[in-house]
DNA sequence: ACAACGTATCGATCAACTTCGATGGATTCT
DNA sequence: AGAATCCATCGAAGTTGATCGATACGTTGT
């Protein structure tokens, strides 16, 4: 490993406030959603779903995108894991909508992220 | 490509609704945003710095986890890039915070994807 | 039953990402 | 000046991810 940190510390320093890691549950769950957002094919998925006024169908998604049939169906694939889309069918065609669930999840990231939940000390 | 839907809809369909997709600029920015997030360690990274009172040593933060400084310098730098960090140095030492922009953006994220009519903004 | 269609899955390929050791730049101490 | 310290960058190795063609599955039409 590395010394780091044999020099004193300037001032003011510096037993850091502990933080407990998140439960590998919610790490993965955090994961997942971020990294289902973190592709621009998949961002303009998600906006084209958003914009309908009902379910879209895959065949429609596919002819809007230079991208090849099972491509699409990956990235809804992973879209619907996150839980920011949901699947539906109706005969041999297949729909998909915004999943509220998933964007509620969203919403909360940046205070469930920032919030200074400060408890035992956990050294991994 | 594919012939994709030479078979009749049904009931209700179909022209959807035209979605502009974001500009080059915008996707990128988002992208780089969920990309960062999309990292464990990365979410505990941000996490460990949002729990301190003030800007945080990247030694301290070194010592917290069991991988190599070099690792831990890339993720920070990705942090920084995405707009969720900020660096400051004092001497040798290297410090980061949260950026508070970033966070305002990560905020903004769930109504700027699902709005279909109004185009998403995203201050720099 | 058979053929046609829409979609999901499989396997392969190429790019991107995570991680590390080695190295270099900058600063501080002796 | 020289040595030590903190941190960033570089290059390489292994892993993950995006994309496609081929194929399989379920449904619809003949």
């Amino acid at each position: 490993m590395f010394p780091m940190t044999t020099r004193a510390r300037p001032e003011g320093c510096c037993p850091l406030q502990g933080v407990s890691p998140l439960p590998n549950r919610e790490q993965e769950r955090w994961a997942r959603l971020f990294k289902a957002l973190g592709d621009p094919t998949r961002i303009e998925i998600l906006r084209l779903i958003a914009a309908q006024p009902g379910p879209t169908c895959v065949c429609d998604i596919v002819d809007r995108f230079e991208l090849a049939q099972p491509t699409i169906s990956h990235h809804l694939k992973l879209l619907r894991e996150a839980g920011l889309l949901s699947q539906s069918r109706i005969g041999i065609w297949s729909y998909y909508k915004i999943d509220g669930a998933g964007f509620e999840a969203l919403r909360g990231a940046a205070p469930a992220l920032l919030s200074a939940s400060r408890r035992a000390r956990v050294r991994a």
